[in-house]
DNA sequence: CTAATATATAAGCAATCACTTATATAAAGG
DNA sequence: CCTTTATATAAGTGATTGCTTATATATTAG
């Protein structure tokens, strides 16, 4: 039911204006609702959530990455390429090797929020 | 730099052992990363984040999401159908409307958490 | 310079996705 | 029964995505 009155915003008249605006004054603009969507984009991703798991423990090159994930360092790559595009993730060379890590701003802070909050949140608890 | 010892992972011998396992202990498993890319995946869609928006303010029938959206009632309804299948919303039937409302179990509570956390950590504090 | 190593990028392909139009189901009224 | 309303589903399509192979860039060593 209706968070506000305990009726479906729906009724017999179809559709409540009070209601309607309530929503609507709710209601994401195309482009929050498009960046809240992106940022779930780029973590939307077996291999990205592995990548972010793995530099939330600690700093890493890509050759390494690719060895634990048993993968092509271009299919790293290409994921590093994404989560470095939103700023997640950023990286320093050394000698001959790009060490990624996570971003120590808003968005990786997030990022490993939204980590533990999937991770913990899994389960039901009623229904 | 490392979380642990304050140096890269990967210094001249290519691979550190000890740090090689410290990543791996905490490296989820592909069911787990796969759970964890299947939710935001889920989340991952502008019209699905609206939709959930709008349902965390009110409870909703099918034909009102698509007027204040301006969406083809298809195209809700296909939304409505992933959204459903995770779990992440459920539906009453109400005559011949079909009631839809964000489930009130942890997946639930995490999304609107997860709606919170994008809303709330957008910005960036350094870099 | 050349060679080796580490990484990035490009092109291409199979799979997936969001939406469309068309149709099916189901409830309520006559 | 038939009609209307509300919703779900199916088929089809253009766009996007994840990964591949191949190539380019960049750093280090000789």
């Amino acid at each position: 039911m209706n968070d506000i009155t305990g009726t479906p915003i729906c009724g017999e008249t179809h559709i409540d204006k009070k209601h309607e605006e309530e929503v609507r004054a709710h209601l994401p603009s195309e482009d929050e609702a498009a960046d809240a969507a992106a940022i779930f984009t780029h973590l939307s991703d077996t291999t990205r959530v592995k990548l972010l798991s793995m530099l939330a423990v600690s700093d890493m090159c890509v050759c390494e990455m690719a060895d634990l994930l048993g993968m092509s360092q271009p299919a790293v790559s290409h994921h590093l390429r994404i989560l470095r595009q939103c700023d997640v993730i950023r990286f320093r060379k050394w000698g001959q090797k790009t060490v990624y890590y996570l971003s120590d701003n808003e968005i990786g802070d997030t990022v490993k929020r939204l980590l533990h909050t999937v991770a913990d949140g899994k389960g039901q608890n009623n229904g």
